[in-house]
DNA sequence: TCTGGGGTCCTAGGACCC
DNA sequence: TCTGGGGTCCTAGGACCC
């Protein structure tokens, strides 16, 4: 078992991009509200418990979120900014709980317990009230978000218990107790078991956590494999020391896009990833990281996703540097069928760029070294010019420029979100969280006086 | 139903070196 | 001439997670 000594607490803050959107929407409070991809190819995010009832789960393509939701439901485009903001307050919270904090993702957190100044132990309802208190707290702080709180003497089983009791539920799991939860539960349940691992379990007619601790450790590492099967076997029998690991150094940086029809146009295609590798090159310079090795992503219309990687003999951050690779290596993929997703990534990331002359020294006497060009060309003008209306609707954007849920600014009507957009025009609702729901009312889409504005203001809002 | 975007970790085979 | 074993790096793919 693991260390009744610990005290893991694991939150989770409920249906969280919906949540936000209620809160800074007023006329969506109380509505099915669904957050994620608006366009043919896009999936569900997050869909608000309104939704839920009707059948509406993460990950389901939009089309079929359409198909069951209800009329009057809203499909809002994701605002990760105003999600970040939150998050963001959320966690300081739990940092001031604990040192020992883990975002695993921007509504997600481990705490233990164990490193806080003053735990407040199993025992009693100390546990309880405590827990009452974080969440109240986040509330107040978030102006009105809920959260949902596991605690237990594992990861594992902090993250069960947190999933037992949603929305706004708390669920403490103490030490002794953790088997007679656990083993009842679908292996699903197990953290690392997915539809595949599943599907072959239930072929040996294990359907449950308990089947599975039943199952030895020998037969699950001829089945899965040593690093999986040792890893399934200790968790079915509520082993799990994984540590609370506040800060993790990412191991690799990457972009995808899924276009709206499949492309086969090459041009269109290195357009995209050059626009791929500015950003990247972005992001590693805003982190003072470089690279080394480069991978290019494709997806066919039928599905079927590849791989193309190449590893430089120096790490680089120059987005040309990056996009020359990532186009040698798109030159050796057969893009005649169309790809549904071209993505770009970066791995092998170190803190410091080793510098051609390390190579050059390295280098029998007499041997020439091919030197990139670093730094020599904008990435901008690598490529062949952009690729114009025809092709961004190729791609599947919004030529127009709004999408729907987008913060905006009207001159005279003031703060308000694009409600729809389409045929030259674009609605807008006049409202934000510390507003009544307000009208709505219609503009050209290049309407002068209207802008695309920051998240708005909702500290102050009632709850 | 027809499948996003960002990641992590693992496995397996081959090259290469000692 | 035919043979070893171990270690590391690279590439490709797959499962999984949120």
């Amino acid at each position: 078992m693991s260390d009744p000594r610990r005290c893991v607490v694991h939150l989770d803050l409920d249906a969280f991009f919906a949540a936000v959107e209620q809160r800074d929407k007023p006329s969506l409070r109380g509505r099915p509200v669904v957050v994620g991809g608006t366009g043919g190819r896009g999936v569900v995010s997050t869909a608000s418990y309104e939704a839920r009832v009707y059948g509406v789960r993460s990950a389901m393509p939009t089309i079929e979120a359409r198909r069951r939701a209800p009329a009057g439901t809203a499909f809002l485009s994701s605002r990760f900014e105003a999600y970040r903001a939150s998050s963001r307050i959320v966690m300081e919270i739990l940092r001031s709980r604990s040192p020992l904090v883990e975002q695993v993702s921007v509504d997600e957190a481990y705490v233990d317990l164990s490193a806080a100044a003053d735990p407040p132990g199993w025992e009693g309802g100390r546990l309880e009230a405590w827990c009452a208190k974080l969440l109240a707290e986040i509330t107040a702080a978030t102006g009105g978000l809920t959260a949902s709180v596991g605690v237990a003497p594992s990861k594992m089983m902090a993250k069960l218990a947190s999933e037992m009791d949603k929305p706004a539920g708390t669920t403490i799991v103490r030490p002794g107790e953790e088997l007679s939860v656990l083993h009842p539960l679908p292996v699903r349940a197990v953290a690392g078991v997915g539809p595949a691992t599943a599907g072959r379990l239930r072929t040996f007619g294990v359907e449950t956590v308990g089947d599975l601790s039943r199952v030895s450790e020998a037969d699950l590492v001829a089945l899965f494999g040593s690093a999986h099967g040792v890893g399934l076997h200790r968790l079915a029998l509520g082993r799990d020391d994984r540590p609370v690991v506040p800060e993790r150094e990412a191991k690799s940086v990457s972009v995808e896009e899924t276009f709206g029809t499949d492309i086969t146009d090459r041009v269109l295609l290195e357009g995209e990833l050059a626009r791929m590798a500015a950003q990247l090159a972005g992001r590693l310079t805003r982190s003072s990281a470089f690279a080394r090795t480069i991978t290019v992503k494709a997806r066919h219309h039928d599905f079927s996703t590849l791989t193309r990687s190449s590893s430089l003999p120096f790490a680089t951050g120059d987005g040309a540097v990056i996009l020359r690779e990532g186009r040698r290596l798109l030159s050796g993929l057969d893009v005649s069928g169309g790809l549904r997703l071209l993505g770009l990534g970066v791995s092998g990331l170190t803190s410091h760029a080793q510098d051609e002359l390390l190579i050059d020294v390295a280098a029998a006497p007499g041997s020439v070294v091919e030197l990139p060009d670093v730094g020599a060309t904008p990435v901008e003008e690598a490529v062949a010019p952009p690729s114009g209306d025809e092709g961004e609707e190729l791609l599947g954007r919004r030529r127009d420029g709004w999408s729907t849920g987008q913060d905006v600014e009207h001159q005279e009507h003031g703060a308000g979100w694009v409600w729809g957009s389409g045929l030259g025009r674009v609605t807008v609702r006049f409202e934000g969280p510390l507003t009544p729901p307000g009208p709505v009312r219609t503009f050209p889409v290049d309407d002068p006086l209207l802008a695309p504005a920051g998240p708005p203001e909702w500290r102050g809002a009632r709850t």
